[in-house]
Formats: structure tokens, C-alpha cells, sequence
DNA sequence: CGATTCTATGTCAAATCCGACATAAAACGC
DNA sequence: GCGTTTTATGTCGGATTTGACATAGAATCG
């Protein structure tokens, strides 16, 4: 794993809390990870190009700002579940969310 | 919402379990449900392409044949992560779940 | 058929993730 | 600068998801 990989995982948080030593992590769970924050990546990127600020898309989530602020952040108490959610109600088609996954980690 | 993806989502489980009427459910959340049935669905494919049983499978997940069962059967109780996890721990790539995302639910 | 292996289903305590709240910190306009 | 709006961060009780276990049901093979 290279050091900006790393670094990038570092500051989401990924080190103090993972129960994982980091450096013993392995390739399927640093995928995870990757993908997570791609995810999360695009959920900041979406909301801005939709010009809402994370109080009405938490309304539209039905959610709370503080929840879609760490989403937004790649916080690592934030499931996939809840960023594949949060893709689709900012009306990201499957072919979207098919490319972003394929992009992340392109190892 | 046809009635052949309604039968489908009925036989997982996804009537009683849900909190919402099912015919009121959203695109999203309909969406979001498709996807984890074609998920789980490729887990059992790609788990026998590789020739494990579940007990093996679960194994390799760290986790439980009984969880693993429920996986593939694409019960309510499933999260899309554990899906997703499951698929990287079966050795597919970015590429292969982004196919399988875009394919899912191609309305 | 009976034995063995594999899969399905129900349950439950523990772990994880959730929305919500408070509040701090930035960012933006004036 | 100062107010206002937006975003970030920490915490918490409750909801959901988890792995594990027991056990039932299929499938396979002799």
C-alpha cells in the first residue's frame, strides 16, 4: 500500500479506529475502505452540484446534518449502505454508481 | 413497479420486515432493494464458480454459514456491506461489482 | 434405505450504525 | 471587524446488523 493510500485513510480516521492494526489490513478490506471514501467523495461532490447545503439533503434523507456531514467526510461510522442511499437520492443512476466504483482504487 | 420485481422482493422477505407499505415504497428505496438482490444473487454465483461451500466461505469471511446463507438468500437482515465485502473476499474486482451495479435494476 | 455433507431458518446477545442534539469552527457577505 | 449561514466534531440512547448457535431440511452417495 502506498503512502498517500495511506495518508488519505489516515486523516478519515481509519487508524485509531479500526481494530485492525493498519498495516496488516488486507487488500479486500483496503478496497472497502477506498470504495467508501470514493463513495463519500461523490456524495460532497453531488450535493454541491445539486446546490444544496447538507441541511436539505439531510431533509431529503430524512436524516441529520451532522450524519451526512460525516458521510461526506468518509467518517468511518458511515456505511456503505448509507452512502449508496445518500447517491441515489441525490438521483445518481446505477450506471453512475457503476462508475464510480470501477474508478475507485484502480490498482 | 411490475409485478415480477414485486414476487421477487416478496419472496426475500422485504413485505413483512419493511417499515413502509410496500406499494408505497420509492424509486430509491426500490432501487437501493434491487441491488442487494443482485448482489447476493452474484455472491452464490461467484461462491460456487469457486468452488466453496458455505461453511468454507464463511470461513474465509470470518463470519457464520448461517450468515452467509442469509446473504446469498438476499435476506432483510443483510447489510449492503457485508454484500460488497462478501464479493471482495470472493476475489471480484472494482470492475465486476461496478457490471454488476449497472446491470441491477436497469429500468 | 441410511449416512454424510451442504444449505436454510430462527433466535439472541454483542457490536455496529443510526438520527439527533449541542457546540465549535469555517466560510461568506456586509 | 461582526452577524449569518454552513459545515465539522463529539456524544449518546436506540435501532439495526452482526456472528454464533441450534436445528431443520435438501442433496448426494453408498
Amino acid at each position: 500500500m502506498d503512502e498517500n493510500k495511506r495518508k488519505r485513510l489516515e486523516a478519515a480516521g481509519w487508524m485509531t479506529g479500526s481494530a485492525y492494526d493498519f498495516l496488516e489490513m488486507t487488500d479486500e478490506e483496503a478496497s472497502y475502505v477506498e470504495l467508501k471514501l470514493a463513495l463519500s467523495a461523490a456524495v460532497r461532490k453531488l450535493r454541491r452540484r445539486r446546490k444544496l447545503t447538507q441541511v436539505q439533503f439531510a431533509e431529503l434523507m430524512r436524516s441529520s446534518q451532522s450524519r451526512m456531514a460525516k458521510a461526506e467526510a468518509g467518517d468511518a461510522s458511515v456505511s456503505l449502505d448509507l452512502l449508496i442511499r445518500s447517491l441515489l437520492t441525490l438521483g445518481a443512476s446505477n450506471r453512475d454508481l457503476a462508475e464510480l466504483i470501477s474508478a475507485s482504487a484502480h490498482t
